[in-house]
RNA sequence: GUGGCUGUAGCUCAGUCGGUAGAGCUCCGGAUUGUGAUUCCGGCGGUCGUGGGUUCAAGCCCCAUCAGCCACCCCA
């Protein structure tokens, strides 16, 4: 096997069985933001390396040893994408999107992070992203929360996910908590694991998210975020949660929610689900107010999610939504196979919401049959020189217990158009 | 990147003490010459992930490598 061609590794090919639950969720998902009037902007895969150093943060895990990066024919650093902020920002920039008006834009797509691959976490994997940008209040913070939990309701997930929230702060606000932070820790080092070491130095909020043992007993007495809020941002959180409440969307306050792209600050929230260990953020965003200065723009307050398509088609599996079948009608034609296609094609005109297959290739009637019980059609249709002398279609209901009849060619349309109404 | 578990038919797996590979499902055909799904019978299908080593003999033991999974790291 591995003489022959694969795929690389953590990039995974999304096969017909299931694609069409893939299909099922964007679908959905597309449905619920166009609801709520977000608009769709495509961007490109690839970027200049400098957009992500520039707006994830260089000394971020994702920019030091995840990027795809390589130089193209002219030597210039290129990389694929591996978020989607960067480049919403950077294209909005770049067409004036952002001056004087407001957006609320999302967008769907492969995302690339050299990272070692589970399930749930792959090398080459999809996000939908949202972003909405000139909203400086709390409202649209609450709404694209609302709009995530309503998201989980219509995919029937609610019950799978649970939300957390935290506030980071205004950026003065995070630069004394992490003065303070490191100053508490600093005097219990010898009591951290080396991981949370290294973090105190690179990224002090991250010690407080650690799974070491030691380290969490170091940091129960540790300076809280939230008394370091100052007014701004103590206001704006007070605001989301009085709208969680009132909307009744149930959250939990997790002071030790924190981000490992550094343009977050203010609002941050996740949706966490228990069913898929370690990989458990299906949803993940929060306000960034700085990152369309730092990329060159006018100051311009945002607000963010993204999603990670991969976990929530896992989560989906688990209880698999009914999807509709691969064919309504399956059309035999034993003797004459170009009867059957013509039939087809009539039907196609006739009825154009209905899924029809039309047998070709070799097979027996028996063959034929088998195939049209596998296709998940209703009916089977049988077109064969009795059916042709007659005039008439042979009509074999495949679920349920019915008879098999023969209706007249001219009527099969609407006797279809019937069957298809009341059934659904 | 670190540590661990697992790789046998298209899929899910069994394979005893090291003695030259098996089941179920799928697929194809038949029982039923014009009828699926159920039942019965038959058939197709394998360089045991890959490369080395030990041995008279390796799916099984050893080493390496690749891949999947679990945890860490990180993150959607």
């Amino acid at each position: 096997m591995s003489q022959k061609l694969a795929s690389i590794r953590g990039m995974n090919d999304i096969l017909p069985e299931q694609s069409s639950l893939w299909q099922w969720l964007e679908v959905r998902i597309q449905s619920v933001l166009d609801r709520y009037g977000y608009q769709e902007i495509r961007m490109p895969i690839v970027e200049h390396t400098e957009l992500f150093k520039r707006s994830i943060g260089e000394v971020t895990d994702i920019v030091e040893k995840e990027m795809y990066t390589f130089n193209d024919r002219n030597g210039d650093s290129l990389t694929l994408r591996p978020e989607g902020t960067a480049s919403c920002v950077r294209a909005c920039e770049q067409h004036g999107l952002l001056y004087n008006q407001v957006q609320r834009l999302w967008y769907v797509g492969p995302m690339f992070r050299h990272e070692r691959p589970q399930a749930g976490r792959y090398r080459q994997f999809h996000q939908i992203g949202v972003e909405t940008f000139g909203m400086a209040g709390p409202d649209i913070d609450a709404e694209i929360i609302l709009l995530t939990a309503r998201l989980w309701r219509e995919l029937g997930l609610s019950s799978k996910v649970r939300l957390e929230l935290n506030s980071l702060g205004s950026s003065e606000d995070r630069a004394r908590y992490r003065e303070a932070l490191v100053a508490y820790l600093s005097e219990r080092i010898d009591q951290l694991d080396d991981d949370s070491k290294r973090r105190l130095e690179r990224n002090p909020l991250r010690v407080l998210d650690s799974k070491d043992v030691g380290t969490r007993a170091a940091l129960k007495d540790a300076p809280v975020l939230r008394d370091f809020l100052g007014d701004d941002a103590k206001a704006h959180f007070d605001g989301l949660c009085a709208a969680l409440d009132q909307a009744g969307v149930a959250y939990q306050l997790n002071p030790a929610l924190v981000r490992g792209l550094d343009y977050y600050g203010k609002t941050v929230f996740e949706w966490i689900t228990d069913d898929l260990g370690a990989q458990g953020t299906v949803c993940a965003g929060g306000r960034y107010d700085g990152l369309v200065e730092q990329l060159g723009g006018r100051a311009t307050p945002a607000v963010g999610f993204a999603m990670g398509l991969e976990r929530l088609v896992l989560l989906l599996e688990q209880q698999r939504p009914e999807l509709r079948p691969q064919a309504d009608i399956y059309v035999i034609a034993p003797d004459e196979k170009t009867a059957g296609l013509l039939l087809s094609e009539a039907l196609r005109d006739a009825l154009p919401e209905l899924k029809i297959q039309s047998h070709c290739g070799a097979g027996g009637l028996k063959a034929q049959m088998k195939k049209a019980d596998k296709s998940g059609a209703r009916f089977a249709l049988i077109l064969a020189e009795q059916e042709i002398a007659k005039g008439v279609v042979g009509i074999k209901p495949l679920r349920g217990n019915g008879e098999q009849q023969e209706v007249a060619q001219a009527a099969l349309a609407d006797w279809l158009a019937t069957q298809f109404a009341s059934g659904e």
